[in-house]
DNA sequence: GCCAACGTTGGC
DNA sequence: GCCAACGTTGGC
């Protein structure tokens, strides 16, 4: 079992919204090394944090869990969506989501700034310079590291 | 609102 | 294939 962390914007979808709805498709990844991390890494069972981003308080808000691998996401076929990719071929999608289920609000926000210069999170793809992946990796032990704090 | 970092596009 | 221009992400 793999872990992961998930961002998004919470005017767009926060922890509330998934906690309201229990479950969802993680859509609009528009991106091809997450694209490619969902369909050939991301395993049912495998747990996620929730991450909220683009906010007053950035930050690890909740946990999810992977309910099912790659499936095509129908926001890029959809002309009302602002995921629309006009380009994608129905019959070889680009683009891909992955079902997540909601498992639990944390206690508090565990926040970016707190993540920062914690000692044993110097490899955590989140913290390195410039990253804009919506979706990274995290290892068991800085899963373990990161829910210490809370 | 600013800006750094990075991805994508498209001319050549 | 190169690279400049442009768009997006996301912290601050």
């Amino acid at each position: 079992m793999a872990y992961w962390l998930m961002k998004s914007e919470p005017g767009t979808y926060s922890i509330d919204d998934l906690e309201r709805e229990r479950s969802t498709g993680w859509d609009g990844v528009r991106n091809y090394q997450v694209r490619n991390m969902m369909r050939d890494e991301m395993r049912k069972g495998d747990q996620a944090f929730f991450y909220h981003s683009s906010c007053a308080e950035p930050g690890v808000v909740g946990i999810m869990t992977v309910r099912g691998g790659g499936r095509p996401d129908p926001a890029q076929f959809d002309p009302e969506s602002p995921y629309c990719d006009p380009k994608s071929d129905p019959d070889n999608p680009t683009w891909l989501l992955v079902e997540v289920a909601f498992k639990r609000k944390l206690s508090r926000t565990i926040t970016l700034a707190e993540l920062r210069g914690q000692p044993g999170l110097d490899d955590f793809q989140l913290l390195r310079r410039g990253n804009r992946l919506s979706v990274v990796p995290v290892t068991p032990a800085q899963w373990e590291l990161i829910l210490s704090l809370e």
